[in-house]
This record gives C-alpha cells, structure tokens and sequence, in this order.
DNA sequence: TTAATCCATAACCCATTAGTTATGGATTCT
DNA sequence: AGAATCCATAACTAATGGGTTATGGATTAA
C-alpha cells in the first residue's frame, strides 16, 4: 500500500535541506531569501534543496512577484510513518509468533 | 528530548542497506551468508552496510562460530518517528493558531 | 527607462560513499 | 595437519551530490 519512501530518505538525508523543511514546519511560509538568510549556504543552494524538497512533495511554492513562497506539506511524510509503523509490526509480529511457540511448549 | 536523527537518515537513504534492515525486521535473525545471498552486491558490501547499521543502532550482531548473526533493533527507530511527529505536530499547532485567530476574528 | 532585487539555472569543483577485488584471521571439516 | 568456509578489513575506483560562482529572466523601485 505505501508508496515507496526512496525518495523521501534520501531528501531528508541532509542535514541542511532537512533544516529548511524544519524551519518551515515550525515557522510556516517562507520566502526563499528568507530561508536563505539564516541557512548558512548561498542561495542557489537553498533553492536546489527547495526543489529536491518540492520533487519529493515534501513542499509546495507559490510565486507572488518576484518572490516565491515556500510551504510545507508534511502529509508527504505519511510514508515515512508507514514504513517505520510497517518495520516495528513485523519485529512485533515474530515476538508474538516466539511468544505463541513458548505457550505452546508450556503446556 | 529525541535524539538527533540525522545519522539514522544517512543510513537509510541507502536502498541496499534499507533493504537489509527490511529484511532483518521481516525475517528476523540472518547470517552475512545468508544476507549476501540475495543482496546484490559482493559479501565485503554486505559487511559494510551491516557495519553502518550497526552504528546507527538498528542492528545487533551476534558471534557464533565463524558466522556472525545480525538482527534488528527496530526500538532504534523511535528518534525518526518522534521526528515525524514533531513535524507534523508543528504543522498542526499552527493550523489551530491559525483556527484561534479566525475564531476571534469572526465575533 | 534605468537600476536594483529576487530567484532559478548552468557549469564546475570537491568530498563522500557505495561498489569492487584482494587478502587474511578465525573457525570448521576431512 | 591441511583444506575449505565465513566474515571483516584494506585499497582502490567510479558515481553521486552538495557546495560554489556566474549569469540571466522577471519583477519592482527610482
């Protein structure tokens, strides 16, 4: 059922990029000179992380001038959840699994 | 609170070492034998990854004659799905400021 | 109109890293 | 003891990708 989170790992694997994404789900919308600013890279870089972010859905742009406005949309991160819900199950499963075998010994 | 996730990121932005890991939660304790068998990759790629993995915590190795058993440790996930939360979290609480103050606007 | 600002793209550089083959230590089998 | 198996490490290569500067299109300000 859920979608593969590739993606999704490997743009949130930098560090950098994963800092914007934070910044705009604390802070909401921002510009990208905005972003810029306090990124600690130049800005061409902040604007390729906006457009790995926007590739893997993780935010969305709206152009308004001059200036384009960044958002998040973290529903993209609905994978994510999915997968680490998906590997701590199947550990549980084979727990209960090891859990039903030894009852059945006991007996 | 939750610990930085960003090495556990870095390690499973790697399909190859993701697809280890998968297969550890899903059927649980492997050899490097029997993990290398269906990788891919050569047996020194296998070690590597399950080496990375082991670093970040999501694996566990066990000696036992010449062969090493490796399992997961799907508990060392618990810093990404505290990370997501806090993500969406923050989306959320925004959206109820957001709720407060059109509220208050409307009296 | 001219100048300045905002952002995206191009071109390039460097560091990281995932892969390989080669090798060797440790253990088990004959 | 000798041969074979299992795994880890070393050394190297190639590809990926995050960073930079340079540039230009579009919009706003003078």
């Amino acid at each position: 059922m859920s979608a593969a989170p590739d993606l999704l790992f490997r743009t949130l694997a930098d560090p950098t990029r994963r800092a914007i994404f934070e910044r705009l789900c604390r802070e909401g919308e921002q510009t990208v000179g905005a972003l810029t600013a306090r990124s600690g890279v130049s800005q061409p870089a902040v604007s390729k992380h906006l457009g790995a972010l926007k590739q893997a859905g993780l935010v969305r742009d709206r152009h308004e001038g001059r200036q384009t406005h960044y958002s998040a949309q973290p529903a993209a991160l609905n994978p994510l959840i999915d997968w680490t819900s998906q590997m701590a199950g199947f550990w549980q499963n084979r727990l209960d699994a090891l859990d039903d075998l030894l009852k059945r010994m006991d007996q």
